[in-house]
DNA sequence: GCATCAATCTAAACGATGTCAAGATAATCT
DNA sequence: AGATTATCTTGACATCGTTTAGATTGATGC
C-alpha cells in the first residue's frame, strides 16, 4: 500500500492542485477501504480530494478510467504480493501452494479493491493488461514452469496457468462465504482450509503424469 | 427460460396488475438479456412493465430484492441445465467434466443472469440459499460421490465440492477473455478448450489416490 | 347490494449521482 | 508583460432509488 497524502482541506489548497491524478485515486482507495464499495461515487472521490464533482474530468475522462487507474494499483499490490510469497518458499511444490494462498489472502484483505480490480462493467471481455504483461499473471506461469523443470509445451503451461488463476480467483470470491466457516474450523483455521482446497484441485496432477 | 408475458401497455392493463411481482421480474430479465446488466434500472423496469416507477415497492422492499428474485430464477435455471448435462453424460467420469462444461456454458450464455446471481453488493457474504439446499451445489457434491463410490469422508467430499465449485465458477468468470481467443483455436473451440482446463484441474486426483 | 377496509397503483417530490458547458484562475511560454 | 493553455468552479441537466400522499380497485362483512 502506498503512502497516501492527508485529504486536502480548501485552506490547505491552492486554487490549482499539484497533483491531482494521484491524489483522487488515494481518495478513491481510502473511501474503498473504509466505507465500501458502494459509497465509491466520483462525487464522493472529489469530495474526499477536496476538488468540485467537475475536477476529475480534467484528468479522467470517465469514472470507469478513473476506476481503471484504481484497479491498476491494485494489480501492482498484488504483484507485490505473490512475489513475496513466491520468495518466501523454498522447494517449488511448497512455492506453487504459497502463491495461491497468497492470491486468496489478498483478495481476502483488500475485498473491495479485487473487486474493483475484476469489475468488467467497463471494458467487458478482457483482461488487464497488467495481468497479461509481465504481471501476477506470469508469476504463476514461471512458477509452474519452474515447477515441472521447463519440460511442458506451451499449450499445456498456458493451460495450466489458466486452470491455476481461475481456482484462484473462484475461490478468492467464495472464501468469506459464511457457510465454510465450520469446515475451516474442523481444519483448524482458514489458511489450512485454503491448502486443503488447494491440495484437492490437485492442480498439478496432470502435468506430473506426462 | 418460462415463458414472458408480453410488456403490459397503457391500454391493455388495467389499474391492478393482477400479477406484478412476476411481471416485474420477467421484465428484468428481458431487460437484462437486451441491454445489459448496466440498464437494469428499478425505474427501467417498471417502465418495461408499464407501471410507474413506486408501484415496484409494494411487492419488493428494495431493488436489491427484486435482484433476489431475479437471482433466484437464475439459480433454478442453472439447476435444469446441470440435471440435463448430468442425465446425458454415461459413465461417472464424463459426468464431472459434463456437469462442469454446462456450468460454465451456463454462465457464457447468460452473462448478465450470471452476475446477477453472484452480485453480492447485497448480501455480503453468504452462498444464496438456493446454492445449497437442493440446489447445484448439491449435484455438483453427489455427482462426485457417486464417483467416488461413495468411500470419501464427509469433510473430502465437501472440500472436492468446493474445489471444483471454484474452478467452475473461476472459469465462468474468464470464459470470455479474449486473450484466451488463440488457445481455444488450438485446442478446436471452445467446448475443447473448457475440457482441457478441467482436466488439467484434474479435480480428484487426490481422491484417487486415497 | 352496499359500505368499509385493505391492497394496489399513481403523482409528485427529495437527495444523490454522472456528466457537460461556461466561466474563473493560475501556470507556462514567447 | 501579454497571450495561451491547463486546471478548477459554478451551475445546470437527465437519471436514479426511495418516500409520502392521494387515487383506484378488489375483497369482506352486514
Amino acid at each position: 500500500m502506498p503512502a497516501m497524502t492527508q485529504p486536502a482541506t480548501a485552506d490547505t489548497r491552492p486554487y490549482h492542485h499539484g497533483d491531482l491524478s494521484r491524489a483522487l485515486v488515494e481518495a478513491a482507495r481510502r473511501i474503498l477501504e473504509t466505507e465500501g464499495p458502494a459509497a465509491l461515487s466520483l462525487r464522493a472521490v472529489a469530495r474526499e480530494a477536496g476538488v468540485s464533482p467537475a475536477a476529475p474530468y480534467h484528468h479522467f475522462k470517465d469514472k470507469s478510467e478513473l476506476l481503471e487507474a484504481v484497479a491498476h494499483e491494485g494489480w501492482m499490490a498484488l504483484d507485490v504480493a505473490l512475489t513475496a510469497a513466491r520468495a518466501k518458499a523454498s522447494d517449488s511444490n511448497e512455492r506453487m501452494t504459497s502463491l495461491g494462498v497468497a492470491y486468496v489472502c489478498f483478495a481476502r484483505d483488500n475485498p473491495a479493491l479485487y473487486r474493483v480490480m475484476y469489475d468488467r462493467s467497463r471494458d467487458k471481455d478482457s483482461l488487464p493488461d497488467q495481468m497479461k504483461e509481465e504481471g501476477a499473471y506470469c508469476q504463476v506461469r514461471n512458477t509452474i514452469d519452474e515447477r515441472t523443470g521447463g519440460g511442458v509445451s506451451p499449450i499445456d503451461l498456458e493451460l495450466a496457468t489458466i486452470a491455476a488463476w481461475c481456482a484462484g480467483h473462484g475461490l478468492a470470491e467464495m472464501i468469506g462465504f459464511k457457510q465454510f466457516a465450520p469446515l475451516k474450523e474442523a481444519l483448524g483455521g482458514e489458511e489450512a482450509f485454503l491448502r486443503a482446497v488447494f491440495e484437492h484441485l490437485g492442480m498439478f496432477a496432470k502435468l506430473d503424469q506426462g
